[in-house]
DNA sequence: GACGAATCGTCACAACCCGTTCACATCCTC
DNA sequence: GAGGATGTGAACGGGTTGTGACGATTCGTC
């Protein structure tokens, strides 16, 4: 329906540069995923706002009618859109609620026809970012970013805390992945690097997608900078959870990231075992009796 | 380097006595009052957000025509709103030296007449919220509250009455931080400090968010007292608790409250000590195989 | 108002970290 | 088996952080 009005208008917005990763700024890299979900029954804009996620590799969940704010908890969203329209009478009630109950969560109300009064209320109650109703994709997702860009350092926090695979457990406010009472200290990039594989469970992710996503620009031809990454994560990773391999080659493509036990074939009268072992590992140390047998 | 050209130009700023953080107040509702710049030449306009902004009880300074960014800097300031009309030509240069001098500045645009692609790229520049020129104050006051809210909202919750986290003990009526029952003798800037970041136990905060959070204004880039001040508290603290390490860095993002055991790796033989028990502070001692959280 | 102590912020330099790159070994596919 | 792709270890270098010292500022006291 609406083209950007200006086509190169966003490309130069796409591939600005970045200002060179400013050493204050933090984390610097744009998220690696966002969780978002739309409430509203336009399904043009539902559409529109669909493409534009997907390029932008954001999980997304679109709703044409409310769902109870339990379920959107369950989702672990990072970012919800909403129209208050759809929700009726109970749209504040509604609102409050779910401010309430998913605190760092980004809340984007895009609606027609509001009044002062209603914006300053809802703004007032938690609401991030309130718009007009006929709004330009490219708009609402720069709003979107600007207010995860703001909320980064506050929004992880102990409700969406982690995301779990398997028995790994991978922290984004302390830069940690947790394996049972063991803990594996990553970089910056290397937390990017999991949260990116890891958000994209059981799919191939190609080298020049992964760079993309956790530099901020593309790939050169040659770089080998993805590789180098994965290997110190899987060193760490291993250490941490030995045992278990999380991050696969697959030739030719790139890596997926997927829990799975290693397994010995090397000696045939192994059964096949299961994390449980690591005896060999040397340090044996704390005897973290992980109880992953569960497994297969 | 923040050291003023004009010396007068900040002076109604400088000189409110900073509503004296309550003692008691702790960090729990930092700085309710917020240093506020407006740039725009619209009289009326200035006119009525000045009414309203001290009618809030926020110290604000008004800018009819642009100044230095340098000054802006030196204006500690929370929160600026500008039309960038008034900056012709320089405007996107100039917004870009804001955001990148400014880190956790909340900058709000307010101008007429400005395209999707202006917006998007004002916003993906840094800018948090962008809105058009007939504005309504009470809206523009809501959605610079929201804009602050999020950078702060983290966990107001910890009202202050006396923190224990691990063998540390911060009595926010005291002003102090306790171990056993030595007193490290902080500072008012090192115990809020302290306070933050224990508050946070456990999460990586950001400079720009420690800043923010305990100055009270945007931190300029390069400035270097967060560092300092984490130094002077590991000193305090390392003398009042040896053998135990309480602030983790974080490279190129920030830093983390963890107490923690100090490892001694020479001897390979170790015992498990974790936080709970503690040795007498006296021996090197606690020879603890921390393999958890080593860097794996 | 002058003096002194304490606190705060800045600076310069040293130490270190981490992202990058390289060289080489190993693996995969054809 | 050839040739390219990936794994692995090490080294480099720029940028970040640690550290000590020095001014600036504030505050209390005389």
């Amino acid at each position: 329906m609406q083209a950007p009005t200006s086509g190169r208008s966003h490309s130069d917005v796409e591939r600005s540069p970045r200002p060179a990763a400013v050493a204050g700024d933090g984390l610097g890299a744009p998220h690696a995923t966002v969780r978002v979900a739309v409430i509203d029954d336009d399904s043009g804009f539902l559409h529109v706002l669909g493409k534009r996620f997907e390029r932008l590799g954001w999980q997304q969940r679109v709703l044409a009618s409310p769902v109870p704010v339990d379920d959107l908890v369950a989702m672990r969203l990072g970012a919800l859109v909403v129209d208050p329209a759809i929700l009726g009478r109970a749209a504040w009630d509604y609102l409050q609620d779910v401010v309430e109950r998913m605190p760092g969560l980004a809340i984007v109300v895009c609606t027609a026809r509001s009044s002062v009064a209603q914006r300053v209320r809802g703004l007032r109650m938690g609401v991030d970012d309130w718009l007009g109703k006929p709004c330009h994709p490219e708009e609402l997702v720069a709003r979107i970013e600007a207010v995860l860009r703001r909320g980064r350092r506050a929004d992880e926090r102990h409700d969406r805390p982690a995301l779990v695979s398997g028995e790994l457990e991978i922290r984004g406010d302390q830069f940690q992945a947790f394996v049972e009472d063991r803990s594996a200290e990553l970089t910056k990039r290397e937390f990017e690097l999991i949260d990116l594989l890891a958000g994209a469970e059981g799919r191939v992710l190609e080298r020049e997608e992964i760079y993309q996503r956790v530099w901020g620009y593309a790939m050169a031809r040659g770089d080998r900078s993805v590789d180098v990454f994965v290997r110190k994560l899987r060193q760490k990773l291993e250490k941490a959870s030995p045992g278990w391999k999380y991050i696969h080659t697959h030739f030719g493509v790139g890596y997926r990231f997927a829990p799975e036990p290693v397994v010995e074939v090397a000696e045939p009268n192994r059964v096949i075992a299961p994390p449980t072992e690591r005896a060999e590992r040397g340090e044996a140390t704390v005897a973290v009796d992980d109880e992953a047998t569960a497994r297969v």
